[in-house]
RNA sequence: GGGCUAGUAGCUCAGCUGGCUAGAGCACACGACUGAUAAUCGUGAGGUCGGAGGUUCGAGUCCUCCCUGGCCCA
């Protein structure tokens, strides 16, 4: 007789393999139809809220694997919160206006875009950058997020253009807005301002020169020494034409500064150039007079080498040894750190040249001439005044236009800017900062600098594909008019046609009536041209969403986004809602890292690096990616390889498999009628679920504290030690053999069911899919979808931790026993461990106590075919993790028996079943 | 160059306020089983805790410098 047929081997359809790239559409589909998210609004109404708000990718090109770890992080965080008990809306968001968006359009319609309206050509920006939302939507589906992606936020929708049109209406009308010049990268020959996307890096052949700024100040103390001396700082330059527009010469205030002598001349440089100058200069016979700091000399003045005014002495970082006298000629118009350095000290932000790059023509001596001619000019104008010290040719790297390819300058433009000062803008976002939780905490003080130190918030670009600065100019005196009443009514406008309308119509069309200018009273404008910087677009998305849903609140609970955001979206964000809220628009902000490669080397094509998300979905499938996040500490850099991934798969393997066994042997149980009660239970079913709910209590910790890679080390530890290796061996025989029904089967069985139960439930945020699978699986009435359950709750009184410390110690003694065997396996005295009965000898004490107590249990623990304590081993091994214990392996007493694979000596004694043991045939009976 | 941040076994992570021979799982090697079988079980080998100094009775843990990454600026 075959005796397998009488044993209750595992039974299920849940496939070992997940086939996961084919089987996660099919579960997607499922979601579809059964209208999930819907279905979790629904379920959610009346909960308390927790609002994740989504901060916009930008619409353009495929998504990739950085992208994959933001959402699926984003996904986490929200599936686990809605377990929780939360209502948990996701309204998806792209970021759609900006330049990449113009200039790929651009691209597209090369010479067509000669002859067609700027109107149109954002038509075109519209529908380019609505096609890639598309892609990317179904991109992030794919992933498992789930979310309202039917109605998404986008930042060029009308009712979203309408409402950052409003909010820089607010900040018009508290007076945080005002219009200031600032040096950008300006093409002469094309006539039109450039972003540094714009600018290609060349060689260019520069002039070089030495210039002589003669020192007009009282001198310092510490240079007393040059006392009636002709005292002159020396200015490095390779842009002549800029001299005219020079206001201040900037030193580094930690060098030390040397004056040296030659001939009448005493020169001022840094000390460690000044011996590469002098050379330069070609000047053998001089020497160093003096050496001071530089502070001394902070806000003395030179003057200028042929204007009747002031070169003033300031301090600046910015200033190195690495080229030039350690004395820089700062122009403010014409470069940015002198901009900056110039607006620290009060600079004039001085631009002498027009849109055509000539010289205004109220400049003395050089008026109306166009700068490519002028170095040679204001170089022959220092030689004549005797400032010019040296004059050559240098090649270096010089911004070029990427459309004509000429050079560009710097120049100082008109620009919009939104003071950090006006209404206290900078400390009250200094405070939300510290009001605001950030996570990991160094967040704090990241931003907390930057906010500190950063200038005026510049908010104008000169172009088109974004909403437009909804500003008037008048026609009669030029005096803007941006104030908040007329804004708010171009929002408006907005609101029913879009930002489009802005270049549909004219001026008059758009102003409300009666406008005046505030300046001289005249009634007719033109429009403003600029649009909003990107960064503003998306910095109101707390009040063109956040605020404007009837299922969100702000300020949200949660940004999640990655560490550039601190410059970037936080930032922006920050400063948007506090200049027109006083509140930030957040309460807590997670970051996470950069995805690098295996070698923490940062991905790029060129190296050849890349990981892409579609490829390792193909391959492995998305749960394979997810798994990657949980697992990975997303604080730093996060490393993806193809060993990482093949790691995690095998994990993910090791997860499945535990889960697919358990259902194999919940095979016939119904937890509505066969469900044992906690009293009833086997000891060992006791202990597992204690251990179960140490588990609970670990990963929703976990899940509260953001930190997925506890959970999945604890999960994957669960499935492997507790259960795989000890217990769900040690409970085949008694789930294999009892009889079906019995109380030993359906205690091992309620055990089993609340694992896997609950197991399934703390997964499901991360293995979204495969969850869903077990769950599908699982006996029980339950919700049609695990995302719709709630967590395991954690019962407490399930834990045992007395029961627990007993088994760690019994489990010390199995290690031990598992050595010998193993020992005895080499011998070829057993194979399978049934082939074994242990003895095992334990001074009087705690571990023989144990043993006794345990008695009747250790064969079951140790899944031999007897186990007996016993006296006088000597002979024995000892054990390793207990080295008072004396363990002996010998060969099983009695016969195999054919059905439970035992030893015993019982085999034979039932005439009926000659094969089987004493155990086996009661089961049978 | 500056600000922030990190560097523990092949991989992913523990290691709290300094204190027993630095831990876990996986991978790897070897073995067992063939009633979880493209599974499962057991055993084993793997680390000058990025490097160099220093403080201390004692440092992976504290200090200084350096090296190598990452993000953001310049």
């Amino acid at each position: 007789m075959d005796y397998k047929d009488t044993l209750n081997l595992p039974v299920t359809d849940f496939p070992m393999r997940g086939n996961l790239p084919k089987r996660e559409p099919e579960i997607l589909q499922l979601w579809e139809q059964m209208g999930l998210y819907q279905k979790m609004e629904e379920a959610g109404k009346g909960r308390p809220s927790f609002i994740l708000h989504d901060g916009p990718p930008y619409a353009n090109g495929h998504t990739h694997i950085g992208h994959a770890l933001n959402k699926i992080l984003k996904d986490i965080v929200l599936k686990s919160r809605r377990m929780q008990g939360n209502y948990v809306p996701y309204i998806p968001g792209w970021d759609c206006h900006g330049l990449p968006i113009e200039l790929m359009v651009d691209k597209k319609l090369g010479k067509k875009k000669r002859d067609m309206t700027k109107a149109e050509i954002r038509l075109e920006c519209r529908s380019y950058a609505k096609e890639w939302v598309d892609i990317q939507s179904e991109e992030f589906k794919r992933l498992g997020i789930l979310g309202d992606w039917d109605n998404p936020y986008l930042t060029m929708h009308t009712s979203y253009e309408a409402a950052t049109a409003r909010e820089l209406a607010r900040f018009a009308e508290r007076g945080g807005l005002y219009k200031g010049k600032k040096p950008i990268h300006w093409c002469s020959s094309c006539v039109t301002a450039l972003a540094e996307a714009e600018v290609e890096y060349a060689d260019h052949t520069s002039p070089s020169i030495y210039v002589k700024f003669p020192f007009a100040g009282e001198l310092p103390a510490e240079a007393a020494a040059l006392a009636g001396k002709k005292v002159s700082f020396v200015i490095w330059t390779t842009t002549p034409w800029t001299i005219p527009a020079n206001l201040g010469i900037c030193l580094n205030p930690e060098l030390t500064y040397v004056a040296v002598e030659a001939g009448e001349d005493v020169l001022v440089m840094a000390e460690g150039l000044y011996e590469s100058v002098m050379k330069t200069l070609e000047i053998k016979d001089y020497q160093v007079l003096a050496s001071f700091p530089s502070a001394p000399f902070e806000n003395k003045v030179c003057r200028h080498p042929f204007y009747n005014r002031d070169s003033l002495i300031i301090l600046g970082d910015h200033v190195t040894l690495e080229a030039g006298t350690g004395c820089v000629h700062t122009a403010p118009g014409h470069g940015q750190e002198d901009y900056v350095v110039g607006l620290k000290y009060g600079l004039e932000i001085y631009n002498p040249v027009n849109d055509y790059g000539k010289y205004r023509e109220d400049v003395e001596f050089f008026g109306g001439m166009k700068i490519t001619d002028a170095n040679a000019e204001v170089c022959a104008k220092m030689t004549e005044v005797g400032a010019l010290l040296k004059e050559s040719k240098v090649s270096h790297s010089y911004p070029h236009c990427w459309r004509c390819k000429k050079p560009v300058i710097f120049r100082a433009t008109e620009q919009w800017f939104i003071s950090l000062e006006a209404n206290d803008l900078r400390k009250k976002s200094l405070e939300q900062i510290k009001a605001t939780q950030w996570i990991p905490a160094w967040g704090q003080n990241r931003i907390y600098s930057m906010v500190e130190n950063r200038p005026d918030w510049c908010i104008s670009r000169q172009r088109s594909w974004g909403v437009p600065i909804t500003a008037f100019y008048c026609e009669k005196c030029g005096e803007a008019l941006a104030d908040g009443k007329t804004m708010h009514h171009i929002a408006d406008l907005f609101e029913d046609h879009g930002s489009d309308i802005w270049y549909e119509k004219e001026a008059s069309e758009l102003l409300p009536e009666g406008s005046a200018c505030p300046a001289c009273g005249h009634g007719t404008f033109t429009k403003e041209m600029d649009i909003l910087d990107v960064w503003f677009d998306s910095g109101v998305s707390h009040a063109a969403v956040v605020e404007q849903r009837d299922n969100l609140k702000s300020p949200a609970d949660l940004y999640l986004e990655g560490s550039d955001q601190h410059r970037g979206w936080f930032h922006s964000s920050l400063l948007a809602s506090v200049g027109t809220r006083d509140v930030a628009p957040y309460k807590a902000v997670l970051t996470h890292g950069f995805v690098v490669d295996g070698k923490g080397k940062k991905m790029s094509k060129s190296v050849g690096n890349v990981v892409a998300p579609e490829e390792v979905i193909k391959k492995y499938g998305v749960e394979i990616l997810r798994l990657w996040v949980a697992a990975q500490d997303y604080r730093d850099d996060i490393r993806i390889s193809q060993e990482i991934l093949q790691r995690l798969s095998d994990a993910y393997r090791r997860i499945r498999n535990t889960a697919r066994y358990i259902l194999g042997n919940l095979h016939g149980f119904d937890p509505a009628t066969d469900l044992v009660a906690d009293g009833e239970l086997v000891e060992i079913d006791r202990w597992a679920l204690s251990r179960l709910e140490r588990l609970v209590e670990r990963v929703e910790k976990s899940y509260d504290d953001y930190e997925f890679h506890v959970l999945y080390h604890a999960v994957h530890n669960f499935c492997s030690v507790d259960m795989s290796s000890f217990y769900l061996d040690v409970l085949k025989d008694r789930l294999y053999t009892a009889r079906d029904g019995s109380l030993a089967r359906r205690s091992a069985q309620t055990a089993m069911y609340r694992i896997l139960d609950a197991l399934t439930r703390l997964i499901a945020p991360v293995l979204s899919f495969t969850a869903e699978d077990i769950w599908a699986h699982l006996p029980g009435e339950r919700e049609e979808s695990v995302h719709l359950a709630s967590v395991p709750c954690f019962e407490t009184s399930l834990l045992d931790a007395e029961l627990e410390a007993r088994y760690e110690k019994l489990l010390m003694v199995r290690s031990d026993v598992s050595k010998a065997l193993e020992l005895a396996r080499a011998t070829k005295l057993i194979g399978h461990s049934l082939d074994a009965r242990v003895l095992v000898e334990a001074p009087a004490g705690e571990w023989k106590e144990l043993l006794e107590q345990y008695r009747d249990e250790l064969a079951t623990l140790f899944i031999v075919s007897q186990a007996e304590l016993a006296e006088g081993l000597d002979d024995a091994v000892a054990g390793e993790e207990i080295p008072e214990l004396k363990i002996r392996v010998e060969k099983a007493q009695g016969e195999k028996c054919e059905r439970c694979w035992n030893y015993a000596t019982s085999v034979g004694s039932d005439n009926d079943h000659p094969g089987i043991c004493h155990s086996c045939s009661d089961a049978l009976a």
